[in-house]
DNA sequence: AACCTCACG
DNA sequence: ACGTACGTGAGGTTC
């Protein structure tokens, strides 16, 4: 049974447990213990045939702890900061609204999709062969919007309204409603077993995808402040992928380039890196994170918006750089299709079980599984050690400090502001030496008095 | 409940 | 000819 059937769906209407009749109470609490005294029984053989239990016993069991003390400390949020953007930020809203009716000649709701479809490519006809979506529906997306900009003004200002909609009913709006009366903080849930690389998810609320990319958005960060007499301090790791990735691949020529500290995206070029233009740059940076997660050519050349002919061209010239990462993708897919799984480096596994899929789409998905899985779970595993080292840290060594958010390569934290150099000394320390790799780990951080300032 | 869209690493 | 970069969570619409 689970607990939402128990005390009803999150919201306003949410029963406390001690709502609830107590043989419900009763029923739910032995089934729980049951049925995990069952698991036990069979998982724990389990853990050791597939020699799993360094991961379990000395990862996953004592960073529960950790996660449940960030969870009960909570992340302060200005709210009188977040009321006063919405007004605004409402107001803007509706006069777009206006606007977006008036250019179209009816009224209609921009929130739906398929309205937006309609009255783009039926009533305006802005594009003879609009793109679809797999139900049939026309697709418009901001990349799809974003291209059909100068074909008539309604689209720009669907695509503003649109982002506003966003930050409010999402964030702004939303966040205040979250704060637990009782502490005056929110209370994120970081979900252990969920992802299927071994990232922790964070939901209700979800504090991983704060808006951060565009400047409006970004401002929301302003409103997650330290306590009082605090700062907010945040870590995080630099290129951590693309570092597992030279140390996976063994790439003599990756690993040079990380151990003298030199601008990797710049450094597949075989120019002198003064000649790297700020455009190949760009270009280099967007491959080097399609290779880890198993490039092709069409989606290089989609993500790039160059053609097809330039990308190839872009990933030949990358392998022939570094030919060993070549090497490295081959063999993670061999491996796949030999053992049926893949590893991180702490032996976490990921099932593959399509890499024989005779429907190249499916197998094709698996493939890249196969490659981008040990790289985005070992990196998972090492800020996972990072936190409970430095979690251990902090109470060892008498510290008020604590440890509020994890955002995958990201530790944010709430410091007194007398202990913030002996914490920023804990924290990198613990970050970069987590797990010795053929590379060095970087930990980049900052303070500030919100989590935008300490970006 | 499925779908679309969009926020993050 | 087709469909195509990895991993998530949430709000809104539609059925």
């Amino acid at each position: 049974m689970s607990i939402e059937k128990l005390i009803g769906p999150k919201g306003k209407k949410q029963l406390s447990m001690r709502q609830v009749p107590v043989e419900q109470v009763c029923e739910y609490a032995a089934e729980d213990a049951d049925v995990t005294l069952q698991l036990k029984n069979r998982l724990e053989k389990e853990l050791k045939t597939e020699k799993m239990e360094k991961l379990f016993y000395d990862i996953e069991m004592p960073l529960t702890k950790v996660l449940a003390d960030m969870e009960i400390t909570g992340v302060n949020v200005d709210i009188t900061e977040l009321k006063s953007s919405s007004d605004i930020l409402t107001r803007r809203m509706n006069e777009l609204e206006q606007e977006i009716f008036q250019l179209a000649g009816v009224t209609f709701n921009v929130s739906s999709a398929r309205q937006v479809g309609e009255v783009l490519f039926e009533r305006l006809k802005i594009d003879e062969k609009a793109k679809k979506t797999k139900t049939g529906q026309y697709s418009t997306t901001e990349e799809i919007l974003e291209k059909l900009r100068s074909r008539h003004p309604i689209v720009g200002k669907i695509l503003d309204q649109r982002g506003i909609r966003k930050l409010l009913s999402t964030y702004i709006n939303a966040l205040p409603e979250l704060i637990n009366p009782k502490t005056g903080k929110i209370h994120t849930s970081f979900n252990q077993t969920i992802t299927s690389t071994g990232r922790l998810s964070s939901s209700n609320p979800n504090l991983q995808n704060i808006p951060i990319r565009d400047n409006e958005g970004r401002e929301i960060r302003r409103a997650f402040v330290p306590d009082k007499d605090c700062i907010f301090f945040s870590a995080d790791y630099s290129q951590i992928e693309l570092r597992i990735m030279a140390h996976l691949s063994g790439d003599r020529h990756m690993i040079e380039a990380f151990r003298e500290g030199s601008d990797i995206h710049a450094k597949i070029y075989k120019v002198p890196i003064d000649a790297v233009t700020a455009d190949m740059r760009r270009k280099a940076k967007t491959a080097n994170f399609g290779i880890i997660y198993g490039i092709s050519v069409f989606g290089l050349a989609e993500r790039l918006n160059i053609p097809r002919s330039e990308a190839k061209i872009l990933i030949d010239g990358y392998f022939e750089s570094y030919p060993q990462i070549k090497e490295y993708m081959n063999k993670s897919i061999e491996v796949a299709r030999e053992k049926g799984y893949v590893e991180t480096i702490c032996g976490r596994k990921r099932m593959l079980p399509d890499i024989h899929s005779h429907n190249s789409v499916v197998r094709g998905y698996a493939e890249r599984n196969a490659i981008n899985a040990p790289i985005q779970g070992s990196a998972a595993d090492i800020i996972k050690i990072a936190m409970i080292r430095i979690a251990k840290r902090l109470e060892n060594e008498h510290l008020r400090s604590r440890m509020i958010l994890q955002v995958h390569d990201e530790l944010n934290f709430n410091v007194p502001v007398e202990e913030i150099e002996r914490v920023k000394a804990i924290v990198c320390e613990e970050m970069e030496n987590a797990y010795p790799l053929q590379v060095p780990l970087l930990a980049d951080s900052g303070v500030g008095r919100n989590w935008l300032e300490a970006h």
